[in-house]
DNA sequence: TAAATTTGTAACATATTTTATTACAGTATG
DNA sequence: CATACTGTAATAAAATATGTTACAAATTTA
């Protein structure tokens, strides 16, 4: 299985800049996401961690964008919610009397590293602002 | 999460390119994975689908390369064990009146395809005899 | 200042996926 | 015929992801 943080995280990103005026509230993105709120405030604490977003607590609050869209790449958005892609581990510590088990993980990483090299390269070169406007 | 599938069919077929003259029992091998027997069966078994090994039942039966190390790509393995990468889509349909909650998974499938033929394009370039001959 | 609305967060519940275990029929070897 | 394998089903356990409830704190507006 595969986590939805990516795909939630550029969903409200890319609300926020199609409202770029207002605070949108988790309520207002979760009816879009079709989440539940407290999900979407969670997505919002680690934007915020990383000050992509600001948010006003209270009456008539919400979120809105506080960088340039055009500045945020696609591959900041990974990075904020995947740290790495790669094709998994076996679960086990690998049984380390064996060549190969006492070494698998290590050339796998280093398999893992270039993929996420690629993939990054390819992120880096889309925005916000270009993945908005497809819509 | 994601699943060890591809490692472990990795791990499977590193150790049968180690010993190419032999059948490798489920038990031989899951000792080196550190894995129950039945899983390491059950990997092979969708080896055995795509026949890229054999078996053979019965006392000192077990499983060996069927096809040429230096022809399998790891694309190829890749391709048996995930069928595509990506970075997730949210779990629920998303909101289909509102503009970016009808199109996003959309727009995402776009860019995960990009990313996958970027991987595959890397992983097409590696066989599993060069994987095994970094052991 | 009081009511209403919203964030922030914790605690807990449910669902889903992944991994593990048990069991046993079927097959080949010696 | 005993032994040692595969193949597979059924079930259990563990790990992860998602959902819900609850409520304190903040801010607006009447």
């Amino acid at each position: 299985m595969i986590s939805g943080k990516f795909a939630i995280t550029i969903h409200i990103l890319t609300l926020l800049h199609k409202f770029p005026n207002d605070y949108l509230s988790s309520e207002f993105i979760a009816g879009s996401i079709n989440l539940n709120p407290v999900l979407v405030r969670k997505e919002i604490a680690n934007l915020k961690a990383h000050h992509i977003v600001e948010s006003k607590e209270g009456k008539n609050g919400g979120t809105k964008l506080a960088v340039n869209a055009a500045d945020l790449t696609l591959k900041q958005i990974f990075e904020m919610t995947f740290e790495t892609i790669g094709l998994g581990f076996a679960k086990n510590q690998p049984n380390p009397d064996c060549p190969v088990g006492k070494n698998i993980n290590q050339h796998l990483e280093a398999l893992y590293s270039e993929m996420n090299q690629n993939v990054s390269r390819q992120l880096e070169g889309i925005s916000l602002e270009d993945f908005s406007n497809q819509f």
